[in-house]
DNA sequence: ATCGTTGTATTAGTATATTAATACAATAAT
DNA sequence: ATTATTGTATTAATATACTAATACAACGAT
């Protein structure tokens, strides 16, 4: 899986939500180490510091936590994953009808929008 | 209609997308003469300059041109506000879309939280 | 015991975005 | 003719994001 940046918005931000999509999406599974601060910077081609920027925003969340010398573990708590995964869909949701009404769309035409698409494919 | 400025994001990229959707969504009908740069720049807390590249950013699409002296006027051509609309909502639903998909999302589960949505307001 | 890796912190440097302060040419209004 | 307003351009200053280069303490592995 790459690390798209653009440069529109803050680095550390997109790396915090791709970290967070892999997480709620079970592809880092609950509990299981991640690679080290320095790895993942590496592999996303960002400085270390930016990347552990990015580690800090999801420990206030709780969503990892950090060992001092072991590195860094997915919670286990399935239930936290869970909740935030939805909450993070309906944030979407939400930012995602509102553009579309301010395009002039109707929930109803944006509904059917993309049942089209989804047909489409 | 406020100008709901966030940080995450360039200020006048922000800027010109809410132009943008106030001339697809007819707020700033064809042909009409926008208000000035300085105007504009004033309505949203910004500097001038910044509001000027978001207008030239909008000129270089064909959405607005100006008239040295007279001011600046929304394009007549209707056809290209609809194209542009359309294209516009193709993006955002194409985005939305693969976010919801990362999230671990079908698209069916998508469409119909998008349904539920509609339906609950 | 030594070495390497871990997360974390600090300081400085660089690039970019935004603001600020003007200036100018063109023209409509007076 | 003068004045005010228009879009546009320029230069400097400021704020912020990101990178770069380290350093340190803690601990597992060897």
């Amino acid at each position: 899986m790459p690390w798209q940046l653009k440069n529109d918005r803050q680095i550390w931000l997109q790396l915090a939500q791709i970290l967070t999509q892999r997480i709620v999406s079970g592809q880092y599974a609950p509990g299981v180490r991640m690679p080290s601060v320095r790895d993942l910077a590496a592999e996303a081609g960002v400085n270390p510091n930016t990347m552990q920027r990015a580690l800090a925003y999801l420990e206030e969340r709780g969503l990892v936590s950090a060992q001092r010398n072991t590195g860094r573990y997915v919670t286990q708590d399935a239930q936290l994953i869970s909740d935030t995964r939805h909450a993070l869909a309906q944030e979407e949701l939400t930012l995602f009808c509102e553009k579309m009404r301010l395009l002039g769309f109707t929930p109803e035409e944006t509904s059917q929008l993309l049942k089209s698409k989804g047909e489409s494919e």
